[in-house]
Formats: structure tokens, sequence, C-alpha cells
DNA sequence: TCAAGATTTAGAATAATTCTAAATTTTAGG
DNA sequence: CCTAAAATTTAGAATTATTCTAAATCTTGA
């Protein structure tokens, strides 16, 4: 089931955008459905060719432009687990990633009561934290043995 | 207090080189050095800069290696906080890092035991987390207010 | 003492991101 | 509806970070 419809979520991205002073625009609609309709946390470039079936004249700086107004609209996360490219990840519920350092593979697990949780060093107003746990994804793990 | 005194660093230096398949050299243990006199987490091109005071000829291309090397020997591990640049850490305790989007200064908080315990997901073989809590130092908490 | 393999080096090449300036779009006010 | 101001998009240049390459140098073990 494809996360089609009008309405929803592009309602509560209008508003989220215009509550961080943003304008609302056919490109940041379009980026954000990409990261929505496909979870494998992209890079840019990812983002960038994918947008393009869709929309053909996107350009790259646009790209960067949606990716970072979503990420300041706290619609979006930028996750860096290697050197290289970022990654941007539509899932805004408390998860850490895991990431297959054999085949590059990366997944959410939802964070549940108990576990992670961090410090907090007094003074430090603490915004948002990002775990990313290191390792070898099932397959790759029986391929190893 | 400097570390400077040589045996055991340095043993353990050669020690964990050795184990990982690589050589001693002047040069790792020049950057190794480096990591451990001041640590702020420096990128490469800062880790470059402080070596050549004392190593004059090292080159790049050598403190990218050296770096490589050292992370592969689990002796040094790679943070990455934000788009661009990869920071290196010498402290291989379980900590958290914890980073001012303001200033950019970075400090570690060790992790005690009942802090941060990351899912096990099944037939994911972990090998290491790394865990960025993002936000405000208490300095600019406090300019900010 | 020598050959093989590892390491270093400078510089070129590539990749990722940011910047720039002009064109376009959007918005609010009249 | 019309217009000026502000935001956004665009292509391409520029910058930054990292990797690659090939030649020179250093180990190390036979």
């Amino acid at each position: 089931m494809k996360a089609s419809g009008h309405s929803e979520v592009e309602n509560h991205l209008t508003e989220r955008l215009g509550t961080g002073g943003f304008r609302f625009t056919p490109q940041r609609q379009q980026v954000y459905d990409v990261l929505l309709q496909k979870r494998d946390h992209p890079t840019a470039e990812e983002v960038f060719i994918r947008a393009k079936q869709a929309m053909p004249d996107i350009s790259m700086a646009t790209v960067y432009n949606c990716l970072d107004a979503l990420v300041q609209c706290d619609l979006v996360r930028q996750v860096q687990l290697e050197r290289g490219a970022t990654r941007f990840c539509p899932n805004m519920e408390e998860h850490c990633h895991y990431y297959c350092d054999e085949c590059g593979t990366v997944f959410d697990v939802a964070l549940t009561g108990n576990s992670a949780v961090v410090p907090r060093p007094k003074g430090f107003k603490i915004d948002h934290y990002e775990i990313a746990v290191h390792g070898l994804c099932a397959d790759c793990a029986k391929k190893k043995k």
C-alpha cells in the first residue's frame, strides 16, 4: 500500500514547513515523498535520482535545500553512518540505526521504554540523539561463518 | 601532565598494530600521540596540522592511512557528527558524544551500567555502536537564554 | 644480502557539499 | 487584479573531504 492519497501527509508537511518559517513548494513535497516511499536511508544523490523521475527538472541544489528544510522542520533526520555521504530518514520515532559494515544496509529498530537512556550532563540542552549500531546484518553474518 | 613516557602506550600501540596485521611506524605513533594529547575530536585535517609540528614531512595520505590503521586496530574510533569531516577519538571506553550544534564543541560522557542499552535484533552481529547527542552546550545554552 | 611486501609521499582524481547569481515563483498589500 | 519584496529554484562554479596512483623508501624474513 502506497502512502499516496493527499490530505494527511501533505497537510502535515505544509503545517510543519509553515511553523519552521518555510513555504510549501512542490519540490519539497516531492523530496519528502521520495523519502516516505522508500525508507532505505538514501543519500542526497539517491534522493535526487528518485525525485527526478517524477520531476525531471529538479536540481541537486534544490534537493539539498529541500532536505535541509525538512530537517529543520523535524520531518526528517540526517544520519551519518560512515565517511562519505549523509543519509536521510523520515522516521521521527525514537529509534536506532543498524548498519551492516559489509553490505551497507541500514534498518531502524524502535527504542522501547527501557532501552537507551542517555546521560543528561548538567547544563547541556539536549535537542536529539542518534544511535548508530555497526556490525553485520543477519545475511552477511551467515555468509561469513 | 603529558602522556609522554615511552613504554606503556607505545607497547600497547605496537601490540595492537601487530594483532591487526599492521607494522609499527613512527608516523602511526605520531598520529596516535596527536590524538592522545588533545582529545578534542579533531578531523583528519586537524590531525595533519598537529602531526606536522613534530613531523614536518608527514603527508595527508599518510594521516588517513594511519587513522584507518588505528581504527582497524580498535585504538581509535571514527565519529560522524555532522555533514562534512569525520572526527577521531582515542577513547575506547563506552561513551556518548555530546555535540554543541552552536559552537561545535564535542565532549565524551561515559556510559554507566544502567544507561543506553541498544536492542539486539535477531541475527545482527553487533560490532560497536556510536551515540551522538545533539544540542547546546552549557555555555551556548546560557547565551541563548 | 636480497626479494617481497608494507608504508610513505605528492599530487591527481573523485565525491560530497556549499556557494553564487540570475530567473522564477509566491505572497501580501494596495 | 497588479506590484514589490521575499523566498525558492536552477545550473554551474567553487570548495571541502576523501580516495587513488605510482614511484620512492623502508622493513623483514629467507
